[in-house]
DNA sequence: TCTGTCACG
DNA sequence: ACGTACGTGACAGAC
């Protein structure tokens, strides 16, 4: 029974971040969350131990072919020693590199990538933090941590975020990796029990259907109902060209500020995020706005609401208060207005999935023991279950998740995928 | 304890 | 002219 969550809730009552509605979602949550967090999840020790074997022999090449590069050894997780060798040693071209707040050159792998082409080393390195990352987070550490079942417990904070989303931690499993082909592997070494298979059902482009839901946006809306390539859309909107004439480049360009939109992105971070010139960017966005005028209304009204009342909320009340939001200080205040854009959708997809896990467990969890919930991912639920069982459960837990919260002109889409492993989950 | 970096949604 | 995309947690270095 976890005093803190039920401490928490109180706390957030007296301040007025829940109103009753949601406190009792929290309230219904607590016994599941703690129910997720005893199960935990197991991990493969062999694998792992394989694993660990190889990449340790994958970082000790690739450090050797750094100092020969570099002609001297120095500490490669140190990045004030990485400048000093890259940029004043070796003399690598730091034009157009980004200081970091210590005013040092800054390392990180977006600004080496803009480099790649002027030294063998820059590829070698961004290679070894890759594969650093791995071993130090992952794979050094995850075995050391499972019980005698070879299962790992995180703390699940359920109240963790100030947008009511849950956080994970000791260990974060809500970031193990997926997009390196090394991250895929780290996810192979997460399996079920004998005779039991992984069932994962996840809310498809649920943050882009809000925004489309609370702006009242029609396009967009009529995009989900169709079923079509939400950013193809989008392009297609905004250059003015068919939808099946899109390029890959198009889309990238239109699924970028369609993520941008949702953080309060400038025209500048959409032209570094995007790769293109700061005039580009202004003019994609003026037509994005064009077509779109009524995601310009919800941000303009979302901001003058956060402005006059102090806070903004979701849709069924989670409230989240901005105490800069009319600071002097433009900084502080800019900040305080891309929070209040985030917040009703981010928030409102974190009431969501709370509420369908309150579902699940009430329909399901309680008469069922085939099945156990042992992870969210914020949109997404893991679950463990008997082989036998799994299109019957993907079945009942699609239509459950998908009548979490029901929107007037969108359906929420949910997806489910079965596996013998976390990475084979499809 | 802070900073830089990077893993995830 | 400002400074530049939301929400997190973990690790290693530097002090």
């Amino acid at each position: 029974m976890s005093l803190k969550t039920l401490s928490k809730i109180k706390e957030l009552r007296n301040s007025g971040v829940l109103n009753q509605k949601i406190e009792k979602i929290e309230r219904d949550l607590e016994p599941i969350v703690d129910k997720m967090i005893e199960t935990g999840i197991k991990i493969d020790p062999v694998y792992f131990e394989l694993l660990d074997k190889e990449i340790t022999e994958e970082l000790e090449k690739t450090r050797k072919k750094i100092y020969f590069l570099a002609k001297q050894e120095f500490n490669l997780n140190s990045p004030r020693r990485i400048a000093r060798v890259f940029f004043k040693d070796l003399k690598i071209q730091t034009i157009d590199l980004r200081k970091t707040e210590t005013l040092e050159i800054s390392t990180s792998t977006p600004e080496l990538k803009k480099i790649k082409d002027k030294h063998e080393i820059i590829g070698e390195f961004l290679h070894y933090r890759m594969l650093n990352k791995m071993h130090s987070v992952y794979i050094k550490t995850l075995p050391d941590i499972a019980d005698r079942h070879y299962r790992v417990h995180s703390d699940i904070d359920q109240l963790g975020a100030a947008t009511g989303r849950m956080t994970s931690s000791s260990p974060n499993l809500q970031n193990i990796p997926i997009h390196s082909e090394w991250g895929r592997k780290i996810r192979a070494g997460f399996i079920p029990e004998k005779g039991w298979s992984f069932l994962a059902c996840d809310y498809s482009q649920i943050e882009l259907r809000l925004v489309a839901h609370i702006a009242k946006e029609s396009v967009l809306l009529e995009s989900f109902r169709k079923g079509e390539d939400i950013h193809a859309r989008t392009a297609s909107e905004i250059f003015k060209i068919p939808i099946d004439m899109i390029d890959k480049e198009t889309r990238f360009r239109a699924k970028v500020l369609n993520f941008g939109l949702l953080y309060g992105m400038s025209p500048m971070g959409f032209a570094r995020a995007a790769g293109i010139s700061t005039e580009e960017a202004t003019d994609f966005i003026v037509q994005y706005f064009k077509r779109f005028s009524n995601i310009k209304k919800y941000l303009l009204n979302t901001i003058t609401h956060a402005k006059r009342h102090g806070h903004v909320e979701t849709i069924w009340g989670r409230k989240r208060f901005f105490p800069d939001i009319n600071s002097e200080d433009f900084v502080l205040r800019s900040s305080a207005e891309r929070m209040a854009i985030n917040h009703p959708i981010q928030g409102t997809c974190a009431d969501i999935i709370k509420k369908a896990m309150i579902d699940v467990q009430k329909k399901i969890l309680t008469k069922d023991k085939n099945i156990k919930l042992i992870l969210q991912v914020h949109d997404e639920l893991i679950f463990e279950v008997k082989d036998e069982n799994v299109q019957q459960f993907a079945h009942k837990l699609k239509d459950i998740l998908k009548n979490s919260m029901l929107l007037d002109d969108v359906d929420l889409l949910v997806e489910s995928k079965s596996g013998k492993n976390w990475r084979d989950l499809q």
